[in-house]
DNA sequence: CGGTTCATTGATTAACCTCAACGACCGTGG
DNA sequence: CCACGGTCGTTGAGGTTAATCAATGAACCG
Protein backbone atom coordinates (compact mmCIF):
# COMPACT_ATOMS: atom_id res chain seq x y z
CA UNK A 1 0.00 0.00 0.00
CA UNK A 2 1.40 2.96 -0.67
CA UNK A 3 1.67 6.21 1.37
CA UNK A 4 0.48 9.91 0.77
CA UNK A 5 2.61 12.36 2.33
CA UNK A 6 0.54 15.17 3.35
CA UNK A 7 1.29 18.65 3.73
CA UNK A 8 -1.08 21.75 5.17
CA UNK A 9 -2.00 24.23 2.63
CA UNK A 10 0.94 26.06 0.90
CA UNK A 11 -0.21 29.38 -1.01
CA UNK A 12 2.91 29.34 -2.69
CA UNK A 13 3.07 25.93 -4.27
CA UNK A 14 -0.65 26.22 -4.79
CA UNK A 15 -2.10 25.88 -8.69
CA UNK A 16 -5.02 28.11 -9.37
CA UNK A 17 -8.24 27.50 -8.54
CA UNK A 18 -6.92 25.78 -5.50
CA UNK A 19 -7.57 26.67 -1.46
CA UNK A 20 -8.52 24.92 1.15
CA UNK A 21 -12.38 24.24 2.05
CA UNK A 22 -13.72 26.47 5.10
CA UNK A 23 -16.37 24.99 7.91
CA UNK A 24 -18.78 26.75 5.84
CA UNK A 25 -17.53 25.51 2.72
CA UNK A 26 -18.55 21.86 4.12
CA UNK A 27 -21.70 22.72 5.79
CA UNK A 28 -23.08 23.18 1.65
CA UNK A 29 -21.28 20.47 -0.15
CA UNK A 30 -23.91 18.58 -1.43
CA UNK A 31 -22.14 15.20 0.07
CA UNK A 32 -23.82 15.04 3.17
CA UNK A 33 -24.34 10.88 2.08
CA UNK A 34 -20.55 10.20 2.10
CA UNK A 35 -19.36 12.28 4.89
CA UNK A 36 -16.08 11.90 5.36
CA UNK A 37 -15.77 13.44 8.68
CA UNK A 38 -18.94 12.15 10.49
CA UNK A 39 -17.57 10.69 13.94
CA UNK A 40 -14.73 12.95 14.18
CA UNK A 41 -14.40 15.39 16.59
CA UNK A 42 -14.34 19.62 15.65
CA UNK A 43 -10.81 20.12 15.91
CA UNK A 44 -9.57 17.12 14.26
CA UNK A 45 -12.24 18.17 11.58
CA UNK A 46 -10.66 21.86 11.40
CA UNK A 47 -6.96 19.89 10.75
CA UNK A 48 -7.73 17.62 8.05
CA UNK A 49 -9.56 20.53 6.05
CA UNK A 50 -6.59 21.55 5.67
CA UNK A 51 -5.68 19.00 3.61
CA UNK A 52 -8.61 18.91 1.12
CA UNK A 53 -8.53 21.34 -2.00
CA UNK A 54 -11.34 23.16 -3.98
CA UNK A 55 -10.65 23.16 -7.36
CA UNK A 56 -12.92 24.89 -10.43
CA UNK A 57 -12.39 23.74 -14.03
CA UNK A 58 -14.28 25.36 -17.20
CA UNK A 59 -15.93 23.69 -19.67
CA UNK A 60 -13.97 20.99 -21.19
CA UNK A 61 -11.18 21.25 -19.33
CA UNK A 62 -9.25 17.59 -18.30
CA UNK A 63 -10.07 17.17 -14.79
CA UNK A 64 -7.88 13.80 -14.57
CA UNK A 65 -6.28 11.21 -17.30
CA UNK A 66 -6.68 7.62 -18.04
CA UNK A 67 -3.85 5.81 -16.45
CA UNK A 68 -2.20 8.77 -14.48
CA UNK A 69 -1.44 8.37 -10.86
CA UNK A 70 -3.46 10.24 -8.54
CA UNK A 71 -3.31 11.14 -4.64
CA UNK A 72 -7.03 12.52 -4.45
CA UNK A 73 -10.23 11.34 -4.65
CA UNK A 74 -13.13 14.29 -6.16
CA UNK A 75 -16.19 14.85 -4.45
CA UNK A 76 -18.12 17.13 -6.90
CA UNK A 77 -19.96 20.13 -5.58
CA UNK A 78 -21.02 21.45 -8.89
CA UNK A 79 -21.21 20.81 -12.19
CA UNK A 80 -20.98 18.31 -14.45
CA UNK A 81 -18.15 15.61 -15.53
CA UNK A 82 -17.81 12.87 -18.16
CA UNK A 83 -15.74 10.05 -17.55
CA UNK A 84 -15.05 8.68 -20.90
CA UNK A 85 -13.41 5.22 -21.83
CA UNK A 86 -12.55 4.70 -25.29
CA UNK A 87 -13.67 1.75 -27.86
CA UNK A 88 -11.28 -0.84 -29.49
CA UNK A 89 -12.09 1.41 -32.88
CA UNK A 90 -10.79 4.45 -31.07
CA UNK A 91 -14.06 6.42 -30.66
CA UNK A 92 -14.85 8.09 -27.19
CA UNK A 93 -17.80 6.28 -25.43
CA UNK A 94 -18.76 8.49 -22.18
CA UNK A 95 -19.41 5.58 -19.11
CA UNK A 96 -20.27 7.66 -16.46
CA UNK A 97 -21.80 10.97 -15.79
CA UNK A 98 -21.15 12.43 -12.54
CA UNK A 99 -22.97 15.13 -10.87
CA UNK A 100 -23.15 17.07 -7.66
CA UNK A 101 -23.06 14.44 -5.08
CA UNK A 102 -21.02 12.16 -6.22
CA UNK A 103 -17.46 10.62 -5.89
CA UNK A 104 -15.01 10.22 -8.91
CA UNK A 105 -11.65 8.87 -8.71
CA UNK A 106 -12.15 6.22 -6.13
CA UNK A 107 -10.46 3.58 -8.13
CA UNK A 108 -7.09 5.08 -6.74
CA UNK A 109 -8.07 3.30 -3.86
CA UNK A 110 -7.72 -0.12 -5.56
CA UNK A 111 -4.22 0.66 -8.08
CA UNK A 112 -3.38 4.35 -7.72
CA UNK A 113 -4.40 5.14 -10.97
CA UNK A 114 -7.41 6.03 -12.61
CA UNK A 115 -9.54 4.17 -15.01
CA UNK A 116 -11.14 6.90 -17.09
CA UNK A 117 -10.37 9.73 -18.27
CA UNK A 118 -12.53 13.07 -16.58
CA UNK A 119 -13.42 16.24 -18.95
CA UNK A 120 -15.61 18.73 -17.37
CA UNK A 121 -18.80 19.38 -19.25
CA UNK A 122 -20.07 22.94 -17.61
CA UNK A 123 -18.24 24.76 -14.80
CA UNK A 124 -17.07 22.57 -12.08
CA UNK A 125 -16.39 23.02 -8.78
CA UNK A 126 -15.03 19.64 -7.20
CA UNK A 127 -13.46 19.11 -3.44
CA UNK A 128 -10.34 16.81 -3.37
CA UNK A 129 -9.48 14.79 -0.63
CA UNK A 130 -6.35 12.82 -0.07
CA UNK A 131 -6.34 9.73 -1.25
CA UNK A 132 -4.84 9.01 2.81
CA UNK A 133 -7.87 10.28 4.47
CA UNK A 134 -9.93 8.27 2.62
CA UNK A 135 -8.18 5.13 2.75
CA UNK A 136 -7.48 5.88 6.42
CA UNK A 137 -11.44 6.46 7.42
CA UNK A 138 -12.24 3.59 5.09
CA UNK A 139 -10.15 1.06 7.45
CA UNK A 140 -11.49 2.56 10.41
CA UNK A 141 -14.78 3.58 10.14
CA UNK A 142 -17.49 0.92 9.14
CA UNK A 143 -19.64 3.48 8.56
CA UNK A 144 -17.42 5.34 6.21
CA UNK A 145 -16.49 2.25 4.20
CA UNK A 146 -19.92 1.33 3.57
CA UNK A 147 -20.67 4.53 2.51
CA UNK A 148 -18.04 3.92 -0.18
CA UNK A 149 -19.52 0.94 -0.95
CA UNK A 150 -22.67 2.81 -1.85
CA UNK A 151 -21.32 4.88 -4.04
CA UNK A 152 -19.72 2.52 -6.00
CA UNK A 153 -22.75 0.71 -6.29
CA UNK A 154 -24.00 4.00 -7.62
CA UNK A 155 -21.45 3.74 -10.84
CA UNK A 156 -22.39 0.49 -11.15
CA UNK A 157 -25.89 1.29 -10.94
CA UNK A 158 -25.10 4.32 -13.93
CA UNK A 159 -23.25 1.60 -16.06
CA UNK A 160 -25.87 -0.57 -16.41
CA UNK A 161 -28.45 2.18 -17.03
CA UNK A 162 -26.30 2.87 -19.78
CA UNK A 163 -26.38 -0.14 -20.74
CA UNK A 164 -30.47 -0.55 -20.87
CA UNK A 165 -31.58 2.41 -21.06
CA UNK A 166 -29.22 4.66 -23.22
CA UNK A 167 -28.02 1.69 -25.48
CA UNK A 168 -30.91 0.02 -26.82
CA UNK A 169 -34.07 1.47 -28.59
CA UNK A 170 -34.42 3.72 -31.43
CA UNK A 171 -32.57 6.74 -32.08
CA UNK A 172 -35.61 8.74 -30.98
CA UNK A 173 -35.99 6.74 -27.86
CA UNK A 174 -32.46 7.06 -26.50
CA UNK A 175 -32.49 10.50 -26.99
CA UNK A 176 -35.18 11.56 -24.80
CA UNK A 177 -34.53 8.41 -22.42
CA UNK A 178 -30.97 10.60 -22.00
CA UNK A 179 -33.06 14.05 -21.21
CA UNK A 180 -35.36 12.00 -18.64
CA UNK A 181 -32.35 10.58 -17.32
CA UNK A 182 -30.37 13.71 -17.05
CA UNK A 183 -33.52 15.56 -15.10
CA UNK A 184 -34.01 12.85 -13.21
CA UNK A 185 -30.37 12.60 -11.87
CA UNK A 186 -29.98 16.34 -11.56
CA UNK A 187 -33.28 16.58 -9.60
CA UNK A 188 -34.48 20.42 -11.13
CA UNK A 189 -37.49 21.40 -13.23
CA UNK A 190 -34.44 21.76 -16.38
CA UNK A 191 -31.32 20.11 -16.31
CA UNK A 192 -28.56 21.05 -18.26
CA UNK A 193 -27.90 20.87 -21.77
CA UNK A 194 -24.91 18.92 -23.23
CA UNK A 195 -23.41 19.31 -27.01
CA UNK A 196 -24.21 17.11 -29.88
CA UNK A 197 -20.92 15.35 -29.73
CA UNK A 198 -21.63 14.18 -25.88
CA UNK A 199 -24.83 13.44 -26.40
CA UNK A 200 -23.90 10.86 -29.23
CA UNK A 201 -20.73 9.93 -27.25
CA UNK A 202 -23.82 8.63 -24.35
CA UNK A 203 -26.03 7.16 -26.61
CA UNK A 204 -23.73 5.04 -29.11
CA UNK A 205 -24.81 6.85 -31.86
CA UNK A 206 -23.69 9.04 -34.26
CA UNK A 207 -23.33 13.21 -34.07
CA UNK A 208 -25.41 13.50 -37.05
CA UNK A 209 -28.46 10.97 -35.79
CA UNK A 210 -28.63 13.47 -32.49
CA UNK A 211 -28.92 16.74 -34.10
CA UNK A 212 -31.41 15.13 -36.25
CA UNK A 213 -33.87 13.96 -33.26
CA UNK A 214 -33.04 17.24 -31.16
CA UNK A 215 -33.89 19.50 -34.15
CA UNK A 216 -36.80 17.98 -34.69
CA UNK A 217 -37.69 18.03 -31.27
CA UNK A 218 -37.04 21.76 -31.07
CA UNK A 219 -39.40 22.06 -34.23
CA UNK A 220 -42.30 21.17 -32.78
CA UNK A 221 -41.72 22.72 -29.64
CA UNK A 222 -41.31 19.19 -27.50
CA UNK A 223 -37.83 20.58 -26.38
CA UNK A 224 -36.39 24.05 -26.00
CA UNK A 225 -33.17 25.06 -24.41
CA UNK A 226 -33.42 28.46 -22.77
CA UNK A 227 -30.53 30.69 -22.38
CA UNK A 228 -29.05 30.04 -19.31
CA UNK A 229 -27.92 26.49 -21.20
CA UNK A 230 -30.82 24.13 -19.70
CA UNK A 231 -33.01 21.55 -21.36
CA UNK A 232 -36.82 22.12 -20.82
CA UNK A 233 -39.15 19.34 -22.31
CA UNK A 234 -42.65 18.19 -22.90
CA UNK A 235 -42.67 15.11 -19.93
CA UNK A 236 -45.19 13.56 -21.50
CA UNK A 237 -44.47 13.59 -25.29
CA UNK A 238 -40.84 12.57 -24.36
CA UNK A 239 -41.89 9.51 -21.92
CA UNK A 240 -43.62 8.60 -24.79
CA UNK A 241 -40.94 8.91 -27.47
CA UNK A 242 -38.99 7.17 -24.73
CA UNK A 243 -41.25 4.00 -24.73
CA UNK A 244 -40.57 3.40 -28.34
CA UNK A 245 -43.32 5.55 -30.16
CA UNK A 246 -41.44 6.31 -33.42
CA UNK A 247 -43.50 10.16 -34.10
CA UNK A 248 -45.50 12.53 -32.56
CA UNK A 249 -48.92 10.87 -32.84
CA UNK B 1 -29.11 -3.04 9.94
CA UNK B 2 -30.97 -6.60 9.72
CA UNK B 3 -29.68 -9.12 11.81
CA UNK B 4 -29.88 -12.54 10.24
CA UNK B 5 -30.34 -15.56 12.63
CA UNK B 6 -27.69 -18.34 12.40
CA UNK B 7 -28.49 -21.98 12.30
CA UNK B 8 -26.23 -24.87 11.98
CA UNK B 9 -26.57 -27.11 9.46
CA UNK B 10 -29.65 -29.01 9.34
CA UNK B 11 -30.75 -31.93 6.73
CA UNK B 12 -33.59 -32.40 7.61
CA UNK B 13 -34.60 -28.93 6.47
CA UNK B 14 -32.15 -28.85 3.06
CA UNK B 15 -33.15 -28.29 -0.45
CA UNK B 16 -31.49 -30.36 -2.79
CA UNK B 17 -28.14 -29.41 -3.91
CA UNK B 18 -27.01 -28.02 -0.72
CA UNK B 19 -24.40 -29.10 1.67
CA UNK B 20 -22.02 -26.81 3.86
CA UNK B 21 -18.46 -26.70 1.99
CA UNK B 22 -15.79 -29.33 3.95
CA UNK B 23 -12.40 -28.37 4.52
CA UNK B 24 -11.07 -29.66 0.78
CA UNK B 25 -13.95 -27.59 -1.04
CA UNK B 26 -13.05 -24.35 0.34
CA UNK B 27 -9.20 -25.42 -0.18
CA UNK B 28 -10.21 -26.02 -4.20
CA UNK B 29 -12.26 -22.80 -3.94
CA UNK B 30 -11.58 -20.24 -7.29
CA UNK B 31 -12.03 -17.33 -4.71
CA UNK B 32 -8.93 -17.26 -2.91
CA UNK B 33 -8.63 -13.19 -4.11
CA UNK B 34 -12.08 -12.88 -1.90
CA UNK B 35 -11.05 -15.27 1.19
CA UNK B 36 -13.68 -14.68 3.50
CA UNK B 37 -11.92 -16.49 6.07
CA UNK B 38 -8.35 -15.28 6.00
CA UNK B 39 -7.30 -14.63 9.48
CA UNK B 40 -9.47 -16.41 11.03
CA UNK B 41 -8.41 -19.16 13.46
CA UNK B 42 -8.96 -22.86 12.09
CA UNK B 43 -12.15 -23.85 15.05
CA UNK B 44 -13.51 -20.67 14.19
CA UNK B 45 -13.17 -21.64 10.20
CA UNK B 46 -14.40 -24.85 10.93
CA UNK B 47 -17.56 -23.25 12.59
CA UNK B 48 -18.53 -21.12 10.12
CA UNK B 49 -18.52 -23.47 7.46
CA UNK B 50 -21.33 -24.73 9.05
CA UNK B 51 -23.41 -21.42 7.67
CA UNK B 52 -22.04 -21.95 4.30
CA UNK B 53 -24.20 -23.79 1.37
CA UNK B 54 -22.56 -25.49 -1.55
CA UNK B 55 -25.27 -25.57 -4.21
CA UNK B 56 -25.95 -26.58 -8.01
CA UNK B 57 -28.03 -25.24 -11.09
CA UNK B 58 -29.09 -26.66 -14.06
CA UNK B 59 -28.56 -24.74 -17.77
CA UNK B 60 -31.80 -22.30 -17.79
CA UNK B 61 -32.33 -22.10 -13.64
CA UNK B 62 -32.58 -19.06 -11.85
CA UNK B 63 -30.52 -18.25 -9.05
CA UNK B 64 -32.48 -15.49 -8.16
CA UNK B 65 -34.46 -12.69 -8.91
CA UNK B 66 -34.62 -9.34 -9.20
CA UNK B 67 -36.07 -7.37 -6.24
CA UNK B 68 -36.49 -10.31 -4.34
CA UNK B 69 -34.80 -9.93 -0.85
CA UNK B 70 -32.26 -12.38 -0.30
CA UNK B 71 -29.73 -13.01 2.80
CA UNK B 72 -26.85 -14.92 0.94
CA UNK B 73 -23.81 -13.50 -1.24
CA UNK B 74 -23.03 -16.20 -3.33
CA UNK B 75 -19.52 -17.17 -4.63
CA UNK B 76 -19.15 -18.78 -7.98
CA UNK B 77 -17.12 -22.09 -8.17
CA UNK B 78 -17.79 -23.20 -11.51
CA UNK B 79 -19.77 -22.47 -14.58
CA UNK B 80 -21.54 -19.29 -16.28
CA UNK B 81 -24.24 -16.75 -14.82
CA UNK B 82 -25.98 -14.34 -16.72
CA UNK B 83 -27.28 -11.25 -14.32
CA UNK B 84 -29.94 -9.45 -16.01
CA UNK B 85 -32.04 -6.26 -16.56
CA UNK B 86 -35.20 -5.34 -18.47
CA UNK B 87 -34.76 -2.39 -20.90
CA UNK B 88 -38.18 0.44 -20.72
CA UNK B 89 -39.41 -1.67 -23.81
CA UNK B 90 -39.38 -5.04 -22.04
CA UNK B 91 -36.54 -6.80 -23.10
CA UNK B 92 -34.16 -8.38 -21.78
CA UNK B 93 -30.53 -7.31 -21.55
CA UNK B 94 -27.65 -9.02 -19.63
CA UNK B 95 -25.34 -6.47 -17.93
CA UNK B 96 -22.90 -8.95 -16.84
CA UNK B 97 -21.40 -12.62 -17.13
CA UNK B 98 -20.52 -14.12 -13.74
CA UNK B 99 -17.74 -16.95 -13.85
CA UNK B 100 -15.79 -19.01 -11.39
CA UNK B 101 -13.87 -16.03 -8.83
CA UNK B 102 -16.58 -13.39 -9.36
CA UNK B 103 -19.09 -13.09 -6.14
CA UNK B 104 -22.79 -11.83 -6.58
CA UNK B 105 -25.31 -10.69 -4.95
CA UNK B 106 -23.17 -8.00 -2.90
CA UNK B 107 -25.42 -5.54 -3.16
CA UNK B 108 -27.61 -6.86 -0.37
CA UNK B 109 -25.34 -5.27 1.72
CA UNK B 110 -26.79 -1.94 1.09
CA UNK B 111 -30.29 -2.37 0.45
CA UNK B 112 -30.75 -6.10 1.25
CA UNK B 113 -33.11 -7.07 -2.02
CA UNK B 114 -31.41 -8.78 -5.73
CA UNK B 115 -30.73 -5.56 -8.65
CA UNK B 116 -30.70 -8.39 -11.13
CA UNK B 117 -31.78 -11.48 -12.09
CA UNK B 118 -29.25 -14.30 -12.01
CA UNK B 119 -30.00 -17.16 -14.33
CA UNK B 120 -27.99 -20.18 -14.82
CA UNK B 121 -26.26 -20.30 -18.53
CA UNK B 122 -24.31 -23.85 -17.86
CA UNK B 123 -24.32 -26.20 -15.00
CA UNK B 124 -23.30 -24.16 -11.83
CA UNK B 125 -21.50 -24.27 -8.72
CA UNK B 126 -21.74 -21.71 -6.10
CA UNK B 127 -21.21 -21.27 -2.64
CA UNK B 128 -23.69 -18.89 -0.72
CA UNK B 129 -22.27 -16.96 2.44
CA UNK B 130 -25.03 -15.70 4.95
CA UNK B 131 -24.82 -11.93 4.51
CA UNK B 132 -24.26 -11.93 8.47
CA UNK B 133 -20.97 -13.33 7.98
CA UNK B 134 -19.86 -10.97 4.95
CA UNK B 135 -21.38 -7.51 6.92
CA UNK B 136 -19.35 -9.01 9.95
CA UNK B 137 -16.20 -9.37 8.43
CA UNK B 138 -16.57 -5.95 6.54
CA UNK B 139 -16.92 -4.18 9.20
CA UNK B 140 -13.61 -5.48 11.26
CA UNK B 141 -11.50 -6.82 8.76
CA UNK B 142 -10.43 -4.12 6.77
CA UNK B 143 -8.10 -6.27 4.34
CA UNK B 144 -11.08 -7.90 3.90
CA UNK B 145 -13.13 -4.82 3.03
CA UNK B 146 -11.02 -3.40 0.68
CA UNK B 147 -11.02 -7.18 -1.32
CA UNK B 148 -14.87 -6.45 -1.32
CA UNK B 149 -14.50 -2.79 -2.84
CA UNK B 150 -11.89 -5.16 -5.76
CA UNK B 151 -14.84 -7.46 -6.25
CA UNK B 152 -17.53 -4.29 -6.62
CA UNK B 153 -15.07 -2.74 -8.86
CA UNK B 154 -14.41 -5.95 -11.03
CA UNK B 155 -18.50 -5.15 -11.67
CA UNK B 156 -17.91 -1.61 -13.01
CA UNK B 157 -15.16 -2.73 -15.26
CA UNK B 158 -17.70 -5.14 -16.98
CA UNK B 159 -20.19 -3.32 -17.03
CA UNK B 160 -18.18 -0.77 -18.78
CA UNK B 161 -16.35 -3.42 -21.28
CA UNK B 162 -20.23 -4.12 -22.31
CA UNK B 163 -20.91 -0.68 -23.28
CA UNK B 164 -17.05 0.42 -25.06
CA UNK B 165 -16.82 -3.62 -26.38
CA UNK B 166 -20.05 -4.90 -26.85
CA UNK B 167 -22.50 -2.39 -27.14
CA UNK B 168 -20.28 -0.55 -29.69
CA UNK B 169 -19.70 -1.41 -33.43
CA UNK B 170 -20.85 -3.58 -35.89
CA UNK B 171 -22.59 -6.79 -35.36
CA UNK B 172 -19.67 -8.48 -36.94
CA UNK B 173 -17.09 -6.75 -34.59
CA UNK B 174 -19.24 -7.09 -31.51
CA UNK B 175 -19.92 -11.02 -31.89
CA UNK B 176 -16.07 -11.03 -32.62
CA UNK B 177 -15.14 -8.84 -29.15
CA UNK B 178 -17.68 -11.27 -27.52
CA UNK B 179 -15.98 -14.03 -27.57
CA UNK B 180 -12.92 -12.66 -27.35
CA UNK B 181 -14.25 -11.30 -23.80
CA UNK B 182 -14.79 -14.73 -22.82
CA UNK B 183 -12.40 -16.52 -23.41
CA UNK B 184 -10.13 -13.74 -22.08
CA UNK B 185 -12.31 -13.82 -18.97
CA UNK B 186 -12.70 -17.88 -18.85
CA UNK B 187 -8.79 -18.08 -19.09
CA UNK B 188 -8.56 -21.44 -21.42
CA UNK B 189 -7.97 -22.55 -24.92
CA UNK B 190 -11.48 -22.62 -25.36
CA UNK B 191 -14.56 -20.84 -24.06
CA UNK B 192 -18.27 -21.76 -23.22
CA UNK B 193 -20.60 -21.55 -26.15
CA UNK B 194 -23.80 -19.91 -25.28
CA UNK B 195 -27.18 -19.24 -26.95
CA UNK B 196 -27.56 -16.89 -29.51
CA UNK B 197 -30.64 -15.78 -27.64
CA UNK B 198 -28.03 -14.89 -24.74
CA UNK B 199 -25.70 -13.94 -27.57
CA UNK B 200 -28.00 -11.37 -28.00
CA UNK B 201 -29.15 -9.89 -24.93
CA UNK B 202 -25.14 -9.18 -24.02
CA UNK B 203 -24.78 -7.59 -27.67
CA UNK B 204 -27.95 -5.73 -28.50
CA UNK B 205 -29.16 -6.69 -31.36
CA UNK B 206 -31.18 -9.25 -32.84
CA UNK B 207 -30.85 -13.21 -32.32
CA UNK B 208 -30.80 -13.56 -36.22
CA UNK B 209 -28.17 -11.31 -36.91
CA UNK B 210 -26.43 -13.04 -33.90
CA UNK B 211 -27.03 -16.54 -35.97
CA UNK B 212 -25.88 -15.18 -39.26
CA UNK B 213 -22.72 -13.97 -38.32
CA UNK B 214 -22.42 -17.10 -35.95
CA UNK B 215 -23.16 -19.12 -38.93
CA UNK B 216 -21.05 -17.24 -41.48
CA UNK B 217 -18.03 -17.48 -38.66
CA UNK B 218 -18.53 -20.88 -38.48
CA UNK B 219 -18.72 -21.80 -42.56
CA UNK B 220 -15.53 -20.39 -43.40
CA UNK B 221 -14.10 -21.98 -40.63
CA UNK B 222 -13.19 -18.61 -38.19
CA UNK B 223 -14.81 -20.77 -35.86
CA UNK B 224 -16.40 -24.09 -34.58
CA UNK B 225 -18.56 -25.36 -31.56
CA UNK B 226 -16.99 -28.43 -30.17
CA UNK B 227 -18.90 -31.58 -28.72
CA UNK B 228 -18.20 -30.65 -25.52
CA UNK B 229 -20.17 -27.19 -26.05
CA UNK B 230 -16.94 -24.78 -25.98
CA UNK B 231 -15.99 -21.98 -28.76
CA UNK B 232 -12.77 -22.31 -30.54
CA UNK B 233 -11.83 -19.86 -32.99
CA UNK B 234 -8.99 -18.78 -35.10
CA UNK B 235 -7.71 -15.73 -32.84
CA UNK B 236 -5.84 -13.36 -35.32
CA UNK B 237 -9.06 -13.52 -37.95
CA UNK B 238 -11.19 -12.40 -34.49
CA UNK B 239 -9.32 -9.90 -33.55
CA UNK B 240 -9.21 -8.31 -36.87
CA UNK B 241 -12.95 -8.26 -36.82
CA UNK B 242 -13.24 -7.20 -33.31
CA UNK B 243 -11.44 -4.00 -34.96
CA UNK B 244 -13.93 -3.12 -37.25
CA UNK B 245 -12.84 -4.99 -40.47
CA UNK B 246 -15.73 -5.95 -41.99
CA UNK B 247 -15.22 -9.54 -43.83
CA UNK B 248 -12.82 -12.00 -44.02
CA UNK B 249 -9.99 -10.09 -46.65
C1' DC C 1 -13.03 40.21 -41.03
C1' DG C 2 -11.21 35.37 -41.34
C1' DG C 3 -10.92 31.37 -38.55
C1' DT C 4 -12.85 28.06 -35.54
C1' DT C 5 -16.26 25.38 -33.46
C1' DC C 6 -20.86 23.64 -33.28
C1' DA C 7 -25.48 22.56 -35.00
C1' DT C 8 -28.09 21.52 -38.85
C1' DT C 9 -29.58 19.50 -43.19
C1' DG C 10 -29.40 16.67 -47.56
C1' DA C 11 -28.47 12.50 -50.44
C1' DT C 12 -26.93 8.09 -50.65
C1' DT C 13 -25.72 3.66 -48.99
C1' DA C 14 -25.07 -0.06 -46.06
C1' DA C 15 -26.48 -2.39 -42.06
C1' DC C 16 -29.68 -4.27 -39.38
C1' DC C 17 -34.55 -5.33 -37.98
C1' DT C 18 -38.80 -7.63 -38.97
C1' DC C 19 -41.58 -11.22 -40.36
C1' DA C 20 -41.64 -15.70 -41.96
C1' DA C 21 -40.38 -20.32 -42.91
C1' DC C 22 -37.68 -24.49 -42.45
C1' DG C 23 -34.81 -28.23 -40.66
C1' DA C 24 -32.29 -30.44 -36.83
C1' DC C 25 -32.48 -32.18 -32.47
C1' DC C 26 -34.60 -34.02 -28.26
C1' DG C 27 -37.64 -35.87 -25.03
C1' DT C 28 -42.28 -37.56 -24.35
C1' DG C 29 -46.05 -40.41 -24.74
C1' DG C 30 -48.95 -43.10 -27.54
C1' DC D 1 -40.94 -47.80 -32.39
C1' DC D 2 -42.53 -43.65 -34.30
C1' DA D 3 -45.39 -39.49 -34.24
C1' DC D 4 -45.68 -35.25 -31.94
C1' DG D 5 -44.55 -30.86 -30.01
C1' DG D 6 -41.04 -28.13 -28.27
C1' DT D 7 -36.79 -25.47 -28.56
C1' DC D 8 -33.01 -23.78 -31.15
C1' DG D 9 -30.30 -22.43 -35.03
C1' DT D 10 -30.45 -21.07 -39.63
C1' DT D 11 -31.82 -18.73 -43.83
C1' DG D 12 -34.60 -15.62 -46.98
C1' DA D 13 -37.00 -11.33 -48.64
C1' DG D 14 -38.20 -6.78 -47.88
C1' DG D 15 -38.47 -2.56 -45.35
C1' DT D 16 -36.53 0.88 -42.19
C1' DT D 17 -33.15 3.02 -39.73
C1' DA D 18 -29.22 5.15 -39.02
C1' DA D 19 -24.28 5.66 -40.77
C1' DT D 20 -21.68 8.04 -44.11
C1' DC D 21 -20.07 11.72 -46.88
C1' DA D 22 -20.62 16.38 -47.79
C1' DA D 23 -22.12 21.07 -47.48
C1' DT D 24 -24.14 25.08 -45.32
C1' DG D 25 -25.34 28.28 -41.42
C1' DA D 26 -24.85 30.44 -36.82
C1' DA D 27 -22.16 32.01 -33.04
C1' DC D 28 -18.01 33.39 -31.17
C1' DC D 29 -13.37 35.31 -30.79
C1' DG D 30 -9.06 37.21 -31.68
Amino acid sequence: MRTVALRPHDPMTDRCHSKPPTARDCASCPHHHVDVLAATPEPERERLRGFFRLREYLPRETVYVQRDTGAHVALIREGLVKLVLYSPAGTERIVRLAMPGDAIGLELMLGGHFHHTAVALTEVQLCQMPLAVVDERFAHAPGFAKKVLAEWHASVDDAERFLTDLSTGSANARVARLLIYLQERVGAASCPAIGRDDMAALLGITTETTSRVVAELKRDGRLRETAQGRWEYDAKALRSLAEGASSPH
